[in-house]
DNA sequence: GCCGTTACGGTTGAC
DNA sequence: TTGTCAACCGTAACG
């Protein structure tokens, strides 16, 4: 997981990683500018910025008011579906000390799935730790604090992003509530960004774009 | 010249 | 621990 000291060069002279998505501040600085009543083209030179990356999120804003880059990374579950896992759940809570190879079987006879999508025996060890954990202590913990929402234990996504140059190095600080639940990144917008979807609203970081404006000079 | 779309090469992270 | 795979990324090019 190491970062390229720097980026690549684009057309435009601006600097960007491959793969990875623009720095926060330059994104929304883009949506900044363009309801400033910036034609995307300027914007594109300006933050030396491809339009085909400005048209598209500029896209993705107007229809999620979402200025974060999706998701990277991951897979679908192939085998540990919401329904294997559900199943899982319930045979555990019923015995709670059913085993693995057992569990295996009863997705089997029960019909949950068949011999092409059945989880493997550590696949159902993993579901157990990760994804059910430990049952008693959690039935405990649901009957002492019923109604209580569970702890969020997963990381605001941009919690994971960083970037070699000092822009992407201040736009990695953008904030993301705590506890904010590993949704897509427009899901997570709701929660950062104000409903109104203004850019006003949103600068609600700007200090943050500022700082980055003055080590940042656009033509 | 502007803009939407898409192929491409790349990164990431759950499995 | 390692490899696979499908998600996403931004750029460049095309129409």
């Amino acid at each position: 997981m190491m970062e390229p000291a720097f980026g690549e060069v684009n057309q435009l002279g601006g600097v960007f990683v491959n793969g990875r998505p623009l720095p926060n501040a330059i994104r929304l600085r883009i949506v900044e500018l363009a309801q400033l009543g910036i034609r995307p083209c300027d914007i594109s030179r300006q933050l030396r910025v491809s339009h085909g990356c400005v048209s598209k999120i500029l896209a993705r804003y107007n229809e999620t008011g979402s200025i974060l880059p999706g998701a990277i990374g991951g897979s679908k579950p192939r085998v540990t579906t919401p329904t294997v896992v559900k199943h899982i759940r319930t045979y555990k809570q019923r015995d709670p000390g059913i085993f693995a190879w057992e569990i295996r079987d009863r997705l089997l006879a029960d019909g949950v799935c068949d011999k092409f999508n059945l989880p493997s025996v550590s696949s159902i060890s993993r579901i157990l730790r990760n994804k059910i954990g430990n049952l008693s202590q959690q039935n405990q913990y649901e009957s002492s604090k019923q109604g209580h929402p569970p702890p969020q234990p997963t990381l605001p996504y941009n919690h994971l992003y960083s970037y070699p140059t000092s822009i992407g190095a201040a736009g990695t600080k953008v904030p993301a509530p705590q506890g904010m639940p590993g949704l897509p990144g427009h899901m997570a917008m709701h929660r950062i960004w104000p409903s109104s979807h203004s850019v006003t609203d949103i600068l609600g970081i700007r200090s943050i774009t500022e700082q980055q404006s003055k080590s940042y000079s656009f033509d």
